[in-house]
DNA sequence: ATTTACCTAACGACCGTTAGGTAGGTGATT
DNA sequence: AATCACCTACCTAACGGTCGTTAGGTAAAT
């Protein structure tokens, strides 16, 4: 792996645990066995290196739903959405992609906000659609709640899919798995129960 | 106000805005019409600022919510539960305790971690123990699905409670309002549906 | 000969913190 | 009532350190 790559994954990792103001390029040139001034051999600055990390995350991200959505087309609405949430579960485990695009959600650096915000709408809109496109799909196939919308569906699958992984931002995994298993079925059975309450 | 309690309310504000390592003590003095070095004549350290402000909103978050209890005692399960969220809604535009709370829930100072995770969990603890209580007093008043726990009901109402509030964070309140208007009904669905999935 | 990828040295700015001083209020002693 | 010691709450100046960044040089590869 080419330096410049060490220092994209090295920089994600730094910038998901410290956030943007408190990583320093020292530390990272150091995790990567150079000194802080040859990371302006590769980046023009602080700001480039982590632009150049959320485009990266962004990317992945995207990339990843839509490879699981590809592999997973088979299967029932219900297994699909049910293992996506523990996939994404997973994904947190084996990578900081998400943590740090997390992070950059919530708490964006406010220098750079204007920048980060638009590709984090980006993010939200194309998953809130390809959710969209599944319920749409689904809603004749399945013996789905007629006066729930696909619309509807996919936000509230949203709403529950980050208060599950914010639970893992936690740190405790443990939870993270109590909340999917307490949310799951009450979502579920909201989407599918005969019995429709509207205030 | 006495400039202790100032510096208290300043500190939380840029605290929440710029986290632990991004706030400025010099910025926060300016902001009290102090120099910053006059700081030191209130607290030891920059440290001690954070965690009194700290223990505050965490006192604060917790008498908040004992008291919307209180008010609401009387109504029913569904307006309490809704009217909670609505409530938590309007207290993070009010005020930036919650956002604060959140903050440094998801990402904690690290070198002060261990003594702010404690206090974190203790939060999340007694609230689930409330709603837990509030579930168990209100099984046999309301016809709920008798297949979903207290706990379960819980832990999912925090879900979505906790999907709901970060919506807040990325800025833009009507996805907030919408991501609430999507859930509840679905959520609440879940909760009394006389049908009930478990895989 | 030029470019790439690193280095050392150093810049100015800001960080949290400390030292040391001052002005004003408090309270006891004379 | 006047004096003195003391304390609180601020100040200025400065400390050592780290920050992102730049200048300038070197050695190897093209």
């Amino acid at each position: 792996m080419s330096i410049k790559q060490q220092l994209l994954v090295i920089g994600r990792s730094h910038f998901a645990r410290d956030g943007y103001e408190g990583a320093s390029l020292a530390k990272i040139a150091t995790e990567a066995g150079i000194k802080k001034p040859s990371i302006y051999a590769h980046f023009n600055s602080k700001a480039d290196l982590f632009l150049q990390v959320l485009h990266r995350a962004a990317r992945v991200q995207q990339h990843s739903l839509r490879r699981y959505m590809l592999k997973h087309h088979h299967q029932t609405l219900e297994d699909k959405l049910h293992g996506l949430l523990e996939h994404m579960q997973e994904l947190y485990r084996s990578d900081d992609t998400i943590k740090f695009v997390m992070r950059m959600s919530f708490f964006p650096p406010q220098e750079l906000e204007d920048e980060v915000m638009p590709l984090i709408y980006g993010m939200l809109d194309t998953m809130e659609n390809q959710l969209v496109r599944l319920f749409e799909h689904n809603l004749h196939k399945e013996n789905l709640n007629c006066s729930v919308s696909a619309t509807q569906a996919a936000r509230a699958y949203m709403t529950c899919a980050d208060g599950i992984l914010l639970e893992v931002l936690y740190g405790q995994e443990h939870r993270s798995i109590q909340r999917l298993d307490a949310t799951w079925p009450i979502y579920w059975n909201g989407i599918i129960g005969k019995e429709q309450h509207l205030s």
